[in-house]
DNA sequence: TGGTATAATGATAGCGCTATCATTTCGTAA
DNA sequence: TTACGAAATGATAGCGCTATCATTATACCA
């Protein structure tokens, strides 16, 4: 079923049949209508394939996310949901690509969670094959359009949010990965206690690994060598979850005993008890807004995108004024 | 940059060019070695739509999720990292579809979450387009492998630990769609009643929509309608957390008070408390066999799968034996 | 009525690769 | 040496579509 057999019963050429799929206000009405019947008859399935080779245009958007990353992560799947929305609006597909194998069968990549060294290679991989890259998170590379959360700030602002309360002794749990997030949220931590006047070496910077039992681990930790502590920043929800599931063992109350902050708000509050004040990074948003650029990019567009958005302040129940 | 450039710089055909890339073993490895280094140093990079139009296969499997599903549902990316999994290790790429427009940039198709309709929608379009087609899910239709969580044999058995636990006044709390999911979680509900000798119609069914609040409400519902109810079954895992909260808001003890059990099993445990017992249905493990079976389809196998899986009941904190 | 602009259609040539079959080269045995 | 089969390579023809330019039909105005 191709073209030509359209064409054939129809009595055109194949490229008016080609003319009444892709621009039909080119064709008399007269003459769309015969061939619409011809379509409807043999019912006509186009060959996306072919029209992708021929118009260079295959209308596939790649999500590259490393394989390192877990994908039933709830920012991966909030980045990966605001990105489909904004796809399917401008009948693009989407692939979820784990590693760069010679494959490229897209128009435009999307990456996030790399470290630098990932962002060279994959801006290589890309220019390579002459393909538009667009990153959540961030990068001097002048080719590269790029949108992240500004974590520094969002660190210190919530950091800034204990301190505000009168916490003094405050420590942070981090995520054990040397990425651009974590040294970021760790740099805004020491920035809002320097600017309490308070030393940084003073307040511990436990690391664990990202998931509710290394912020319980933790937590455990900081009650143990740190008693003074009434204050807990969170790298990320997911710690913070872990982190108030050891302070609830340990028969400890929040706010009341502890104070605790989280970072990325994500929907864990639907699911957890207290809810934790955090901070709230739009990776749906930011998803969105990477799809519309990189659709830009490959309608022409050559507005360099490079975006810094600060993360929203979410107060919940978790912190509580310490009493002078 | 094309193999006829490759060629050209090697003194060889394009075809033999291609033969290197494609199959190494069909040329003499002197002359292997010289293509080799053209390619090298013209830095070739394959163009996979061309490839795709003259072998008929271009190595994509659309995943088709509905766009009225949430993707950032857990249930949906457990499935999709499952056959993620699978799929990288056959050096498949996978897309997501969130609905049937006329693209079919792939070998075959794995759909889920689909109505009795949809399913019949889906297959139509598949097989106009002579691809195959596996399904989460269950259908008669000869032509589509699937495979389904057994809903109403998890449904049962976790009814029947409450029973087992003395629990005679109970009540359901069910997702507000009509699915098969939903239908086949409420007959297990009311086949294990019937068997416990329990009038089902006593027991109410409150349906809600599968949130964390919808959960909430439908909990409040119950304990302002039904006070002597000592047991919930939740037909989700979410609407469990969402009743959990109301219980705690409203200071009933879980399980002491009342016992609570859901269904899905997907990793929630690891942020609440407490930790609900629920069935676990192993929505990775299926994405990962729907993955394997459409492969062995696209390599020729014709062996027909349709499987119901058995959920398994995970014991955790929320039931509680009612003292006689 | 003729001339010009515009609309409608068509002919042709690829897009970059692989399938298929044909041809050449080579090794081995008679 | 010749013959023959196997190994290696090549020529050719698409895959099914669209881009590009050329041509023909139609409309409109003077």
């Amino acid at each position: 079923m191709r073209l030509e057999d359209v064409a054939k019963l129809s009595g055109v050429s194949t490229i008016t049949v080609s003319r009444v799929i892709n621009a039909p206000h080119l064709v008399k009405p007269a003459t769309r209508e015969k061939v619409e019947r011809a379509l409807e008859e043999l019912n006509y399935v186009q060959n996306p394939v072919a029209r992708a080779l021929a118009s260079n245009k295959i209308g596939i958007i790649a999500v590259y996310i490393p394989a390192t990353i877990d994908l039933t992560n709830p920012f991966v799947m909030h980045f990966v949901a605001g990105i489909s929305e904004v796809l399917s609006k401008h009948v693009y597909s989407f692939l979820i690509r784990r590693e760069l194998d010679n494959e490229h069968l897209c128009d435009g990549y999307i990456a996030t969670g790399l470290l630098k060294d990932e962002v060279r290679q994959i801006y290589q991989y890309t220019h390579e094959r002459n393909r538009p890259l667009v990153l959540f998170g961030h990068t001097d590379h002048p080719d590269i359009d790029c949108i992240d959360v500004d974590n520094t700030a969002g660190a210190q602002k919530v950091t800034q949010l204990l301190l505000d309360n009168g916490h003094r002794h405050i420590a942070m749990i981090n995520v054990d990965e040397d990425k651009d997030y974590t040294v970021d949220r760790a740099m805004g931590f020491r920035l809002a206690l320097e600017q309490a006047g308070i030393d940084p070496s003073t307040c511990p910077q436990i690391v664990a690994e990202n998931d509710a039992n290394g912020g319980y681990g933790a937590m455990r930790r900081i009650l143990a060598e740190y008693p003074l502590c009434t204050g807990v920043f969170c790298a990320t929800d997911t710690l913070a979850i872990g982190a108030a599931n050891a302070l609830v063992k340990t028969g400890k109350k929040i706010p009341a005993d502890i104070s605790l902050v989280g970072f990325d708000g994500l929907g864990h509050d639907l699911l957890v008890r207290p809810n934790v004040t955090t901070v709230h990074q739009p990776v749906y948003e930011i998803g969105m807004r990477l799809a519309e650029t990189l659709i830009s990019r490959l309608n022409g567009s050559s507005h360099r995108v490079k975006e810094l958005v600060p993360p929203e302040l979410i107060l919940r129940e978790s912190v509580a004024s310490i009493q002078a």
